[in-house]
DNA sequence: TTATTTTAAGACAAAATAGTCTTAAATAAA
DNA sequence: TTTATTTAAGACTATTTTGTCTTAAAATAA
């Protein structure tokens, strides 16, 4: 697996959020509404908002969004906030104290395949992801249900 | 992390069968020389005879060898016989259901990058591998202390 | 035959990941 | 002030992955 569940969740939840203008959006609608654990996504955003890239408000109307910070993250920030940078600094076969002077069979590609991973994610930042999924209505729910306001 | 333990394992294990002739070598000399558990390497390995790819011994002097059809593998034939397809079929945020004719923001680029991996493993055979190791001495253990015979 | 070497099979344990639940703290509204 | 709503924190459980150990079966050699 590319990504962990926590991450996938993670970067949905960021998805959503794009798409909002900058009022608070409860925890509880972004799990119903993308069908993830509460209490887990609950986990999961606050090490965002740990990390600057969400805002969070206690209280009646409270809830989280994303910090001006967060707008301009692009996915690989979310990535790496939540599963770290190991995906995008270590080899594929994972030995130890190796590199490219003294390589594996792997070293070559792996390294442009890891930096075709990193560029994938980090071409386009949540503010303009979100103005392409309003245009284009991409989807990022399971059942379709959501909509772009 | 991209690929799981037991397939890394499992990769270096072949990439160390590849290198070696038509006998079998001991699943104990392999662990030792990669610094693999042993008994956690012969179940990855089993499962690589079960699907054909390797072969194996019982006995003194036996042991375990790529087959006809392992030496004519790719890397991305290894992955798949222990992680299982998913990594190239499925999407990187997990949506069911989902597909080209509703698709999620990452969806081209997903699918160019999930392709850019399977490309990279399957480009050249283990048979290959063999070859441009031995003359360039790629390495495939931690300490070094491989040596393509 | 008997002992030794090796893989096969599967029970078992440990660690990491994923998910649930309860309580506390902050905020707002009644 | 009291109650309701919401995130924060952390204990707890479940599942998956990773790793260990024991016994069986096959093959060889003494
Ligand atoms: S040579 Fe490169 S790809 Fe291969 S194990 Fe070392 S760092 Fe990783
Ligand atoms: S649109 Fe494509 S990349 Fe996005 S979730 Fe669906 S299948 Fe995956």
């Amino acid at each position: 697996m590319l990504l962990s569940k926590s991450c996938v969740y993670g970067l949905r939840a960021s998805l959503y959020l794009s798409a909002k203008q900058d009022e608070y959006i409860s925890i509880r609608e972004i799990s119903e509404k993308l069908d993830i654990s509460f209490h887990f996504l609950t986990k999961i955003l606050q090490q965002l908002t740990a990390d600057g890239l969400m805002e969070s408000y206690k209280g009646p109307n409270g809830g989280i969004r994303l910090s001006p910070k967060g707008r301009k993250a692009t996915l690989l920030d979310i990535v790496i906030a939540i599963d770290g940078p190991e995906l995008f600094t270590q080899c594929a076969l994972g030995l130890p104290g190796c590199g490219s002077e003294d390589p594996c069979p792997l070293h070559e590609s792996w390294l442009g395949t890891r930096t075709a991973i990193s560029n994938m994610l980090e071409k386009t930042s949540l503010e303009e992801i979100a103005k392409e999924g309003k245009q284009n209505r991409f989807r990022i729910s399971a059942g379709g249900t959501f909509n772009w306001s």
